[in-house]
RNA sequence: GGCCCUGUGGUCAAGUGGUUAAGACACCGCUCUUUCAAGGCGGUAACAGGGGUUCGACUCCCCUCAGGGUCACCA
């Protein structure tokens, strides 16, 4: 193949990016800089009714954030723009003038309650709904009477009845339909607009496509668009269909699935990194069976031959599971800048605060991102680095806390880091040893109190850790203030025994 | 319902006539340990069913079943 290779991701903007649309561009994108080629994001805004500004920009958005860059698009430009397909309309008004010169379509007065009642009417007979041709042979006289009704017609393509349509498809094969289940479907709708097959057979043609990868749901659109090709005398691009993505329960992805929105994913906390190498599981896996792949890695190995031909149901737990190790993987700085904006939203921090005390809750995130699975969850484990702990976990408390030396260790403890000359972790580990000698208790039994003390919970990062970023005194205060809430709390457990 | 696609453990997924049927996630043990993770070690678990073809089928063919997609003036 000397011809360059180029694709597209042609969206149409009526909700937000999904993962398997998000699968589709990046499998798109793969495939094109595997082979040098160039990646096209088009937007199919076709349907007047459901496209929405915002959803453009949305989409736009997504694949911005998860990395997958375009060549020629929107915000890009290029030499086979405009991308929109809304400002395309002249070019698909004049091919569908051209088919109507050559006799390869013609105009179609049904009205949609007309067809709508037809189609119901041969389902009742159960027989295929399918357009019967109803119009393709008007005399010149018919068509001026509905005219002068004043009836808007549409533009029907001429498929032949006899013979079959056959798709190469790289990932399924050959795939072969008979002319006779296709009818003579729409090509430009009574307002003017063009229908998706025919616009996108238009458009890739336009644009130069040599590959039209897209989402299984479009296989069977396929030989019509093939008809399309064949009526313009269009070069026929290749094709691959890939598997569909869905939910745990087998059906399509939907809203009720929960989240099935990229930008649902990036709120919760997952990482682009993540999801991208998640997303480049799913359908294909490379030749060394590598499961941690960066973009550039898979770009490398990346070839439609090895994309699989069965729909993948989507599991969160192996997202999640990636998602946890690129939180302590990739670079600090980064994860810390991704972090903040968490802390911001749980009211945790202000940005002003978030810049001032950048260096330190870089640190806190330096020791907790090991333990956390999303960016939310990592926010939450250093909040209390942030602020100060109001609430004692439970389980804790009963576990740590209600020791009858509890408090007396904490304040003992507390007292030890103080009189501490030089303070660092190995020093307070020490004292703290050293301590719980003198006491004749065992280390943990010291360390799980001032854990809890100190940050409200029973997990997190080593204690000796926290307790030199949180500082000498910070953490003296908190242990006091722990002792007291147990002196109280003793009380007002006793005092209600005894009502 | 017609047409089309697909069927390896709970999930993802190697495998292309001869394998002890990989690996990953999840799950369960053990280990490490101040907790929780991570790590290390080990474990449970699969070729949808039935017919062929073949010396030999997860691999090829047919049927059944199951799942999915599609049948719009949506894309």
């Amino acid at each position: 193949m000397t011809e360059k290779v180029r694709v597209r991701f042609a969206p149409s903007p009526t909700g937000s990016l999904h993962i398997g649309g998000a699968r589709t561009a990046l499998f798109n994108l793969l495939f094109a800089r595997h082979n040098g080629g160039v990646f096209i994001l088009r937007i199919e805004d076709t349907d007047t009714e459901r496209s929405r500004e915002e959803s453009v920009a949305q989409i736009i958005r997504s694949m911005k954030w998860l990395g997958l860059d375009w060549d020629e698009g929107p915000d890009k430009g290029g030499d086979y723009g405009p991308y929109f397909q809304s400002q395309r309309l002249e070019l698909y008004r004049k091919e569908a003038e051209r088919l109507l010169a050559e006799g390869k379509a013609y105009y179609c007065y049904c009205t949609p309650e007309e067809l709508a009642a037809r189609r119901e009417a041969m389902l009742k007979a159960g027989k295929a709904p399918r357009y019967e041709g109803i119009c393709r042979d008007l005399s010149e006289e018919e068509r001026r009477k509905y005219e002068a009704e004043g009836r808007k017609p549409v533009i029907r393509l001429k498929v032949p009845q006899e013979g079959k349509t056959v798709v190469e498809d790289i990932i399924r094969g050959t795939v072969v339909f008979e002319n006779s289940v296709l009818d003579d479907f729409i090509i430009m709708k009574s307002n003017g607009m063009p229908t998706y097959n025919f616009a996108c057979v238009v458009d890739d043609h336009a644009m130069g496509i040599t590959h039209v990868i897209r989402a299984e749901e479009h296989l069977s659109n396929t030989p019509k668009q093939i008809q399309v090709y064949k009526a313009l005398g269009y070069e026929i691009p290749e094709f691959a269909h890939v598997p569909m993505i869905l939910a745990p329960d087998r059906s399509k992805l939907s809203k009720r699935h929960g989240a099935t929105s990229v930008e649902e994913f990036r709120d919760q906390g997952y990482l682009p990194q993540a999801i991208i190498n998640y997303l480049t599981l799913l359908g294909w896996s490379p030749p060394d069976g590598e499961e941690i792949l960066s973009m550039e890695k898979a770009i490398r190995e990346f070839s439609l031959e090895r994309v699989n031909k069965t729909a993948a149901i989507y599991d969160v737990k192996k997202l999640t599971w990636l998602n946890s190790h690129y939180l302590r993987e990739l670079d600090l700085d980064y994860i810390t800048s991704e972090t903040i904006p968490f802390l911001v939203k749980k009211g945790i921090i202000s940005e002003e605060e978030s810049r001032q005390r950048y260096e330190y809750i870089k640190k806190a995130v330096e020791i907790s991102r090991d333990r956390a699975k999303t960016l939310d969850e990592l926010a939450d484990s250093i909040a209390f680095f942030l602020k100060d702990v109001d609430e004692y976990e439970e389980k804790g408390v009963r576990k740590h806390f209600e020791k009858e030396n509890a408090a007396e260790l904490l304040l003992k403890g507390a007292e030890a880091l103080e009189e501490l000359e030089r303070f660092d972790k190995e020093q307070a580990e020490i004292a703290f040893r050293s301590l719980a000698d003198a006491m004749g208790v065992k280390a943990a039994e010291l360390i799980h109190p001032t854990r809890l003390a100190i940050t409200g919970r029973t997990v997190g990062p080593g204690l000796f850790d926290i307790i030199e970023l949180l500082g000498r005194e910070e953490t003296a205060r908190r242990m006091r203030k722990a002792a007291r809430w147990i002196k109280e709390s003793g009380n007002l457990t006793k005092a209600g025994g005894e009502n």
